[in-house]
DNA sequence: GCAAAGATTTGCT
DNA sequence: GCAAATCTTTGCC
């Protein structure tokens, strides 16, 4: 069990930084800690610092899930803020996503990209189960579905509060050691059917120059 | 009830 | 650089 010097385990994330905004909800999230708890007795606890995220915010995103308003899949993104929201992909990646903002304003932001920080043989074990090919340590978690298949998230975790220290899959603090990180913004990717301005509007945030950045699609 | 496209990744041409 | 993999959700008949 990870504890910190004076044996007080890491503090979750403050449901508050998520509770606002959701860009700055992003600010506050890039740095952050996401920890996944071992799925078995032996397994190892996967954490990770989160450096790219995406923001969905309000049913007139038109890149937004809850686009259509509230449906059997993005129901969560509707509720409050904190809970976890995790999709299926092209039938093949589980992307998650944190809620941001009070209910019933629906928003969200897709964690794109985390730098592995300890459990990475479990990491490694997850993408050789998959079938796929070795990767350098710090590409483990270089996409949204990679941060799902690093971390074993699936849609059953759709749901779970991230901002719970009990929960399995949580969100905690930097250290407060830890610089605050820079933060870039650009466009989002990967949305060009929802049409101007939700294209352009750079609600893509990351911190530049960390080695576990998403690939840029052409 | 069926067809189409998707908040991606990978491997081959 | 491009297309396949793979299946859920949505949109329209």
């Amino acid at each position: 069990v990870s504890r910190l010097d004076d044996g007080r385990p890491p503090p979750v994330l403050d449901r508050k930084l998520l509770a606002g905004g959701s860009l700055d909800a992003a600010r506050a999230l890039l740095g952050a800690r996401l920890v996944r708890d071992p799925e078995r007795p032996g397994d190892t606890r996967r954490t990770g610092r989160i450096v790219e995220v995406e923001a969905y915010i309000g049913q007139d995103d038109r890149a937004s899930h809850a686009r259509m308003g509230p449906t059997a899949r993005n129901r969560v993104m509707f509720g409050p803020p904190g809970i976890a929201y995790v999709y299926l992909v092209y039938g093949m990646h589980h992307c998650l996503n944190v809620v941001t903002e009070p209910a019933p304003r629906p928003a969200a932001l897709l964690v794109r990209a985390v730098e592995p920080l300890a459990g990475l043989e479990a990491m490694r074990a997850a993408r050789a189960a998959a079938g796929r090919a070795p990767v350098a340590d710090a590409r483990l978690a270089a996409g949204p579905g990679l941060v799902g298949a690093a971390f074993g998230i699936g849609r059953e975790h759709t749901g779970i509060d991230l901002c719970d220290a009990a929960s399995p899959l949580r969100l905690e603090a930097a250290p407060e050691d830890e610089p605050v990180p820079e933060a870039v913004a650009t466009p989002r990717v990967g949305i060009a059917y929802a049409g101007e301005p939700w294209t352009s509007v750079p609600w893509r945030l990351l911190v530049p120059g960390s080695p576990s950045l998403s690939r840029q699609p052409r």
